[in-house]
DNA sequence: TGGAATTATTGACGTATCGTCAAAAAATGT
DNA sequence: ACATTTTTTGACGATACGTCAATAATTCCA
């Protein structure tokens, strides 16, 4: 029993060390640097053993993508727990997702590799279930805020569009603007000094054009942010600045 | 002479046919699809005269990249040409980006194989300069769009924003929302059912969150797309109807 | 506890692809 | 007609993927 329970625990925890030991062969050198030999050699198993925990290349890859996926959903959650206003609820997934950014500023070529047709289509239906109903809970997540916003008529919507729409705005703002800073080796040239820090403000201009109450011009959007790092991402807060 | 000139053009008109050759390896097997082996058999070729046009499979990557990116310089000069209002103008450039990505929807799947750091460094300076410029020239345009709006006091700019900000905004808005369209494959169930038509909203929200004048509420955006596919884009709107 | 049954590990193997380079072929110039 | 330059060729070495039969370790049970 207990012999059988070590066994189980080192096979469980070897799954963790290969992941561990893929991440920064894949983030430094791509798809390319990571090898199902070089990550055996580094751990000193041989392939077959690799392959018992992880069918394919793409399945390592996928399942790091998962990983930092949820890590992100986790902080999304967190945000959206944030007792304020909407909009202020609103704006934490903003300081969230761009906490996730600067924590793991790897992540977003994770994602980009996993985009790839040849990649997604060899990995298992299983953990591509996985990484759907992550996406599923975030937009569930922003959703429920927009829809509170509109219980409480900080926001109102036209006719014909639904919740969904503005979510996937700021679904859309967000992974547009993180793929670019994290891809774009000009934006200093392009003239965007503080790229964080005018996603932040073009967030709430996108809001301001919905109408969402209170309006940009109405409160001080620097001391929001403020206070959410301080109050609901204190650590994190913390290991960024460091 | 004339015998020369026969080579030489020989020579260059093998290069189209070597990227077209690649461009459905690459759009349907991704990467890993795209073999400099298959592009030698297939044109009958030994691979040895591929490495002479392309130093590597990168090179053919970019280069069918820099097509694509021209294509859509192209568009949005076009785009900016229009005459009509400042916020018709800029309508016009979302126009633009809207077709291209209808015209050519493959493109941001290059776009993604692109920017993995393991293809972007392996390129040539040379033509990573070319793709830096052509974006530098989309940012040109759709700036001057700015300009031109507040120097017709469409737009007036809180301090501190530059028009570059505004820029970036719509460039992570549309990078974002064509991104996900091409790659999400659960957006229906996402409660997103025209995710273009949804997009050109999120647009014009930002715009009037901005307070780009006229305001959506002011007029029928509807109209005005229909009138831009039609005097800017009549050929393009006919390829994509057809 | 000892030995059968099950499970995990190994690494050589077949296949595929990359990018190179010396030799062969073709084109060009005199 | 022959020398020089340019272009083409494909065999080659290197690397990596994923497989699988053989081996080792572990578990189970009498």
């Amino acid at each position: 029993m207990s012999t059988q329970s070590r066994k189980q625990r080192e096979i469980q925890e070897r799954e963790q060390r290969i992941l561990e030991t893929a991440w920064p062969l894949l983030i430094e050198q791509g798809y390319l640097g990571l090898s199902m030999d070089r990550i055996a050699e580094t751990l000193q198993y041989s392939k077959g053993t690799i392959y018992n925990h992880f069918s394919c290349k793409e399945e390592i890859i996928i399942a790091l993508a998962i990983q930092t996926t949820e890590k992100r959903t986790r902080l999304f959650e967190r945000a959206a727990a944030f007792r304020g206003t909407s909009r202020e609820r609103i704006h934490a997934i903003g300081s969230a997702a761009t906490i996730f950014v600067q924590l793991f500023p790897d992540h977003f070529k994770l994602e980009h590799i996993i985009r790839s047709s040849s990649i997604w289509e060899k990995t298992s239906e299983k953990r591509r279930t996985i990484m759907r109903s992550c996406e599923r809970r975030c937009m569930g997540i922003v959703g429920g805020i927009v829809r509170d916003a509109i219980a409480h008529a900080d926001l109102t919507l036209d006719d014909g569009i639904v919740p969904e729409d503005l979510v996937f705005g700021l679904w859309s703002i967000s992974v547009g603007a993180f793929s670019i800073i994290t891809t774009s080796d000009q934006l200093v040239e392009l003239g965007i000094q503080e790229p964080f820090e005018t996603y932040r403000q073009n967030v709430h201009r996108l809001l301001d054009g919905f109408g969402w109450r209170p309006l940009s011009a109405d409160y001080d959007s620097v001391a929001v942010d403020d206070r959410i790092r301080a109050e609901v991402f204190p650590e994190e807060f913390r290991a960024i600045s460091a």
